[in-house]
This record gives structure tokens, C-alpha cells and sequence, in this order.
DNA sequence: CCGCCGTATGATAACGCTGTCATCCGCACT
DNA sequence: AGTGCGGATGACAGCGTTATCATACGGCGG
């Protein structure tokens, strides 16, 4: 009987189970790439199921995922997915309250409202930091478009490496935009809230201007670090050897570069992907072994960090 | 009364009004920045409204399209949006009879389903044609991805270019992946359908060792145009001089590169801020005036073209 | 002062499912 | 053959809106 083309009413089903198959994820921004990956990997994830997703752009403002959170909610989802885990305090208790698997990504934390899957960014720095150390390096500089709270548990990494080497210099930290509480929304840079190419341009700059310079420099983002990477070709700068670069999520891009840079892989698909199967499989009943899923991430070495002479990647 | 607290049920509204305020969105990649950008202009268009908004993605793959545009449907959403002209037919049907407002974005046709907004990818790739043939360059190649209409649609425009101007050269033009009809989802690339910068160098050299090589290249995006640039530099030739690079889409990226990258600005975030106030504007029973929207295209010329020799850019 | 029409107000039937409850059947055990 | 129980089957009351229809009301013209 079904064969022939019957398709349940999805309104009438959600009316009378008051609940939906809808996968609500709140991101931060559209605009980066980082996050692009995260939903390919969640889109991915519920191929072939009846789930639907639905996304949310916070901006980068908690106020607005606060709101964000209430709207989807009342819409009772099947699960929910939340970038970070630095929700106001209203927001948390909304999501302890969901009635739904709830998700937090791309960060963790000892204390996850239901589930963290992420990796940690203060070790993502430290490795990055020692990395940068083992080369030889001893002026790191650290440049971020802005500040938040995982851009800054990066810098914290790289920091406590650079310190326990005792090479730590406070003025070779530098971003465009301040952190702000993360509480409003940022104004200008209306085409999004991404960090571009220049900026790494006019960041490295900056810090080659700082008195004692900087011979390497840890960029928060690829895109910065290629930005980074043009600036010293224009001014003449031999890459790896009077300045390292060294970017952040290892994209595509950064692979065919020359020199070819040195990034940090993180998991961003895998998350998409394993947020979703989690909530898939709480839904069935068979909730995964633990509630902090760390993906890891991994330092990938390439010629712009290279000073052994080999001159690989 | 309403004051404290009281929010309508989206499904019981749903299903009493057989509508829902849902906008449905079909991409072919999320993989792709373009589409990001789209993405961003409908979320903000559909920002402190009642609508919702949700993906899908077709993979490239027509047939996957036509289910997706089925599923979607039967939501009743509340305005449908499908990326491209060349849906198949019993899409286009579908389309017809979705009984809400439906915008093909990102492409051009005389006979929109209901509504079309974007641009010429002809005009587009015959304007950057021209500004390679004005730039004194004679051996001009072209690379793209692969093909799909689109991007075959500059290529023919580029290719027009040529023709008029006596020098083109079919040999000249590369691509990774050959068309396919558009209908079987692609193999392979598992981490999306984006062509790396890495497939711009690859495409670089064998422009170049094709008989006769090639004194500049038009690069179906930017990020082949980024691979296309580190080549050169690889291979020590000197842009824009030995070798002229132009990209496609004008990303934030390209005006940061040494030298600065020629692109062609395309309406990316416009088209889909667009799309959302044409459906709402719909909705609304105050239907826009045309059925074709051209958002226009426009080359960007930068240093990696200019042979005057000022080095503008 | 009466009747008519246009508008505001209130009652009520869907909308198409889900989930519960009651019924029924068949099987195994006594 | 009678009793008890488990699983399958069927009936039916919501779920919270929207939309329709009927009723009531107020104002205006005759």
C-alpha cells in the first residue's frame, strides 16, 4: 500500500508527537570556512535519514544565540547543535531544559551541558607553540583577526609553550578587533565577520615593526597566514628562513602554496559528522560512551616552518 | 495578552494553514565559497522575519536535485530557492506546480520557472576575454574544476572573446574533471566538490607544456587562480609579465596576493539577499517587476594582468 | 422608527497524524 | 475444555492552530 507514493503529512506528525526531525545548529558565522566544513560534515550526517537541519547564525553575539536557542526550541527539534561553550548562563539553562539531545562543538569542556565534541584549542596552541620553538624560532609572534574565547584559548596555548621557553614576549600579540565580551554584535565588516588576507598583511607588518621584530609568526587562520605569506614576499622576507608562518585549520589552500604552509589540521568535518551521529544515536536509545569527545588536532609541518634545510612539504 | 509570553505552535499553524514559513534552499556544493555567500545574503535577508530557512544539498548531481526539490515540497514551503537554470524536467515541473513563489539563482535564462535572479556567465567570461586580449596577452588558456553549465557558459563566453579576436586556441583550455551530463554524483574528492588550489597548479603546467604554452590563463575561480600563481612562482615566471592570471568571483582572498589577482566580481551575497525580498515581496502580494533579474558581473583588474607596466593594483 | 449592509465577535469543524485504550485472537498451560 | 496472557488490530480522542460560518452589533439611509 505504501509503495504507491504515500508521504506522512510532516506538519500533522509534528503537531500530534510535538516534535519535529529537525537538527537545529547554531553557528557563529557564515562567513568562515571553518565552519563551512562543520556543516558539510553535518549535512552529510543526515543524508539518507528523515532529519532536516536547520542553522542559525549567532553572529558571534551570545545575546542573539540566546534568542536563537528559545526560538528553535519552541519548535521542539529532534537535537540540537551549538557552536562553543561559552553560552550565557540563560542559554545553558534553556539547553539543559531542551527536552533534546544538545551538542556543543568545535571547543570543550569538562562540564558540557549534555555533550562536547571538539578538540582542545589551548593544546592545539601549546603544539603549535613548541613546534614553532623546536625550529628555532625565538621572536613567535601571534596574530588574530579577533579575539574569542577559542581564539584565545590558541594564543594561551602558544603562550605557556613560548613560556616555558622562556621566550615569551607580550607585544608580539596582535588583533585587528579586541575581544569584547562576545556580547554584542561587531559592527562594520558587514560581508561577514570573516578575518581577510589583508589583515594578515597589515598584522604582519605591525609586528615586524615591534622593537626586536619577530621571526616567526602563528596566524589564527589560514587566510591570514596566506595574507602573512604575500606580505613578506612583497617585502622581501625569505620564508622559512628570516620569517616562519604557521596558520591555523590546515585547509585546502594551504597545501599548494610556496613554500607550502604549515597549519593545524582540525577535525571540522568529523565534528559535523560525529554531532549528528550522536544525536542519532541518543534518539535511538543508544547513547555513546562519553560525554567529552575530543577529535584532536594535529600540527602539519610544511616548508614555511622548515629551518632543517631539507625545505620539505 | 500577548505580551507575556505566548508563542503560536509552528505545527498546529502548519497544518491548519497547510503552509509553513519555511524557505527552501538547493545548492549544489557547501563545499564551494560561492554558495556561502549566497547563503549569508538569504540568512541576513530572512534575519527578524518569520521565516526559517533550510538547506539542501544536491551534490551536483541533477537527480539528487529533483528529490530534494520533492521533499521539500511537500513541506509547503513558503518559497523555494534552486541554484541554476538547468534543472531536468520533471524538476521544472515540480518547480511549476510548487504553488510558492520559486527563484532559480546564480545563472540567467529567458524562461524562468517563476523568477530568475543572477548573471551572464557568457557575458561574464567574454568581458574577462576581452580584458585578456586588451592586456596585449595572445595565448590565453582556461581552466576550470570541471564543467558544469555554468562554468561552460564562461568558457564559451571567453572562448567568443577569442574567436572575434582570431586567437583561439582549443587546446588551450583544461579542466580536471570532464562534464558528465550533470547526473550522477561525482566520485571521488570526498571532502566536497571543490577543486583545490593544488588542481590550479597541476592545470598550470599542463597549460604550459601544451604546444605553443600560454601567456595567461583565466581561472574558473579563485582559488585555481591562487594554485595558478604559486606555480608560477615556482617555476620562476613572472606575473603578470611572462604570464597573466585572472580568477573568477573576486574573493576577499585575491586582493591580498602578490601581485594582486585580476577576478571577475560576481553578485554572490546580493543575489541571495535578493531572492529572499522577491519571495517575501511575493508573499506579500506585491510581486517585483521582472521575472529576469540581471545583477550584472564586472571585471577586477589587478597587477596580474597589467602589462601597462604602472603595476596598478 | 425600521430595515439593510458592513464589520466585529464567537463558535466550530477540519487539518492528518500519534498514542492510548479496548477488543480480539491464538497459544500454552492447567 | 477452560483460563490466562501476550501480541496484534481497530477505534478514537486529542494535538493547537486556521478558516468558515453564523450571529450580533452599530451606523446609515429610507
Amino acid at each position: 500500500m505504501t509503495d504507491l507514493g504515500y508521504r506522512p503529512n510532516l506538519s500533522a506528525r509534528a503537531l500530534a508527537s510535538t516534535r519535529t526531525d529537525v537538527i537545529a545548529v547554531l553557528v557563529p558565522s557564515l562567513a568562515m570556512h571553518i565552519f563551512t566544513d562543520v556543516l558539510r560534515g553535518i549535512y552529510d550526517g543526515v543524508e539518507e535519514t528523515r532529519f532536516q537541519v536547520q542553522i542559525g547564525n549567532s553572529h558571534y553575539s551570545r545575546s542573539q544565540e540566546e534568542r536563537l536557542i528559545a526560538d528553535f526550541l519552541r519548535q521542539k527539534p529532534a537535537g540540537l547543535v551549538v557552536s562553543g561553550v561559552d553560552q550565557t548562563d540563560a542559554a545553558r539553562d534553556m539547553l539543559a531544559q531542551a527536552g533534546c539531545p544538545v551538542v556543543q562543538i568545535m571547543d570543550l569542556t569538562e562540564d558540557p551541558v549534555d555533550r562536547v565534541i571538539g578538540f582542545s584549542h589551548e593544546a592545539a596552541g601549546y603544539a603549535m607553540g613548541r613546534h614553532l620553538i623546536e625550529q628555532g624560532y625565538r621572536r613567535i609572534g601571534y596574530m588574530a583577526g579577533w579575539m574569542n574565547k577559542r581564539s584565545s584559548g590558541r594564543m594561551l596555548g602558544c603562550r605557556r609553550a613560548l613560556e616555558e621557553a622562556g621566550i615569551f614576549d607580550e607585544s608580539l600579540v596582535t588583533s585587528i578587533v579586541p575581544e569584547r565580551g562576545g556580547d554584542e554584535r561587531r559592527p562594520g565588516r558587514s560581508l561577514g565577520e570573516a578575518t581577510s588576507a589583508l589583515d594578515g598583511r597589515t598584522m604582519l607588518r605591525q609586528l615586524l615593526d615591534r622593537p626586536g621584530g619577530c621571526d616567526a609568526v602563528f596566524c589564527n587562520n589560514d587566510v591570514l597566514a596566506l595574507g602573512a605569506l604575500f606580505e613578506s614576499m612583497a617585502m622581501g622576507l625569505r620564508v622559512p628562513d628570516d620569517l616562519g608562518i604557521a596558520g591555523f585549520n590546515d585547509s585546502d589552500m594551504v597545501i599548494a602554496t610556496e613554500p607550502g604552509l604549515t597549519s593545524l589540521r582540525t577535525p571540522r568535518y568529523e565534528i559535523g559528522r560525529r554531532a549528528v551521529s550522536e544525536i542519532l544515536a541518543e534518539l535511538d536509545g543508544t547513547p555513546a560512551s562519553e560525554r567529552v569527545i575530543d577529535l584532536g588536532s594535529e600540527v602539519i609541518a610544511r616548508a614555511s616552518t622548515d629551518r632543517s634545510g631539507a625545505g620539505a612539504g
